[in-house]
RNA sequence: GGCCGGGUGGCCGAGUGGCUUAGGCAAGGGCCUGCAAAGCCCUGUACGCGGGUUCGAUUCCCGCCCCGGCCUCCA
């Protein structure tokens, strides 16, 4: 049985799809607009672990996973036709058109995903291509007294008509300071309440990224998004919807407002939400100047499932605070672990442990209790069961982890750099004669070429760095 | 002002009303080795502060301090 922390009842639920044996899974996904850092990262991979640990209980898992590539904008306290799209500002920075910085950042984050090994969703809708969906989700809430047209022109919600909002943040309505953040001023003019939040905002016609709509040429808010595509991808009712905390408020918040107005009933059954990552004890953020990149990961000479090994040592719920040290740490974890795994590949096969099976699974199945399956598995590499056993108990495991831990199996041996192979005859000739200068001196001119040696009882072993 | 999450040994990080009191990294000692490397073994008794509940609290409750985040940009 699956459980996870729901965010808005504050408890560990025992999730239970509504139609049996079909999860439908929900996950915020980016705005196309820059590269996703690895906290962006994060979040996505508590979605996979979500998704494979399901498959592994045996539910079929329908995920869905949205592409932001308009309506999200750098201020949304700017309410006016100016208010500058994240989209556009880089659009204007890189001097190319937004749609085509959309479709490349897009791109990268599908590769980020990939390098990862997140699985990928079953579907990925772009916002500028559900506009209709969001117009007639929009002409719903009007219809039913949810959402006004403001005297800007502008169509918003009406915060007040949903009783439950707050719900999920714990924000009461009177509690919230009116304006952006704690300055305390509301810049929006149409509003009746500062609460209320923009469903389809006026545009003028030059601007880029607009559309038609009953409500003049504009373009939707970013909150309407996530209800249209939901609710059309996954129907009225959805079992988990994941995405990062800092979205509980107002993203989430005013999503499930939107969506449970429209259809009248609850729509997500459960929320899960990832927690932040810090890096060097500060939220990675790019006004932090703390942003890392995969391909800074990478960069550094790491494998990029270093990085998943390093989030899986922490508890998606819980904040963590990442580290070079602790992505080389888990580099060495992953370089031993697949060493291992390829040595007991060469053993004769026998039966997984069930016991350890069990164990981790039920790790996962836990709120994605990653610490505690990887503690399982640690105990099982040191434990003296037969070698056929422990790998097909870690090969099994993988599944879960996701770490290509059966990468080096079987793998053929990496060809030695020229010369090589003659210092290394040469140096087994010398330990032979034990003329060990001569040795060690050898040991050296191969560590230049890339090559580590060392010795064990059964001669000397060489491996490229 | 409101809301959320934390404070665990040198560092990172699990966890728990008492039990041999995770794990990793780093450190020290040892085995092994011609020397290294790798590996293996050993060592280090920690839970922010003050109260309370309890036979017993790091774990539960209250207060306080501190840290991170959110309050209409954010995974």
């Amino acid at each position: 049985m699956l459980r996870l922390m729901d965010t808005r009842t504050r408890s560990v639920e025992t999730i239970t799809p509504a139609t049996p044996g079909v999860l439908s899974v929900y996950a915020c996904g980016p705005t196309v607009y820059r590269y996703a850092h690895v906290g962006n990262l994060r979040t996505f991979l508590l979605t996979d672990l979500l998704r494979r640990t399901a498959e592994l209980l045996g539910l079929q898992v329908r995920l869905v996973q949205n592409i932001t590539d308009v309506g999200h904008l750098q201020d949304d306290t700017n309410l006016d036709a100016d208010g500058e799209d994240k989209l556009l500002a880089q659009a204007r920075l890189e001097n190319k058109d937004p749609f085509a910085v959309a479709r490349f950042y897009e791109d990268a984050f599908h590769r980020d995903l990939a390098l990862l090994n997140v699985k990928p969703a079953d579907a990925y809708p772009r916002a500028s291509e559900s506009i209709d969906l969001m117009l007639s989700l929009i002409a719903t809430l009007v219809d039913k007294g949810h959402a006004y047209v403001g005297e800007d022109g502008t169509v918003y919600f009406d915060a007040r008509s949903f009783p439950g909002y707050g719900a999920i943040s714990g924000n009461r309505l009177e509690d919230l300071r009116a304006g952006h953040g704690a300055t305390g001023e509301s810049t929006a003019t149409g509003k009746r309440f500062h609460a209320d939040w923009a469903l389809w905002k006026r545009a003028s016609e030059n601007r880029a990224m607009t559309w038609d709509s009953p409500w003049g040429h504009g373009f939707p808010g970013w909150h309407i998004e996530c209800s249209a595509m939901s609710l059309d991808l996954l129907g009225e009712t959805i079992d988990v919807h994941t995405g990062g905390i800092d979205l509980r408020f107002p993203h989430h918040e005013d999503e499930r407002a939107q969506s449970d107005c429209a259809v009248g009933h609850e729509v997500v059954r459960h929320w899960v939400r990832g927690e932040h990552l810090l890096f060097e004890g500060r939220k990675m953020a790019k006004s932090t100047g703390n942003v890392v990149l995969v391909s800074d990961v990478v960069a550094r000479g790491f494998d990029p499932l270093a990085l998943r090994l390093a989030f899986l040592s922490s508890r998606y719920r819980q904040q963590a605070n990442l580290s070079w040290d602790a992505i080389a740490g888990a580099q060495r974890t992953l370089d031993r672990w697949r060493a291992a795994v390829a040595a007991w590949a060469e053993e004769p096969s026998k039966p997984m442990c069930a016991e350890v099976q069990q164990d981790v699974l039920e790790a996962f199945s836990d709120d994605l209790d990653t610490p505690r399956a990887l503690q399982v598995l640690r105990k099982l590499e040191k434990s003296d069961l037969p070698a056929g056993a422990k790998f097909e108990t870690f090969a099994w495991a993988d599944r879960l982890l996701g770490l290509d831990l059966v990468r080096d199996v079987g793998k053929a041996p990496v060809p030695l750099p020229a010369g090589a192979a003659e210092l290394l005859a040469s140096r087994a000739a010398a330990r032979a004669a034990k003329d060990f200068a001569a040795s060690d001196r050898l040991r050296d001119e191969l560590a230049v070429l890339g090559v580590a040696v060392k010795d064990t009882p059964a001669g000397q072993e060489w491996t490229l760095s």
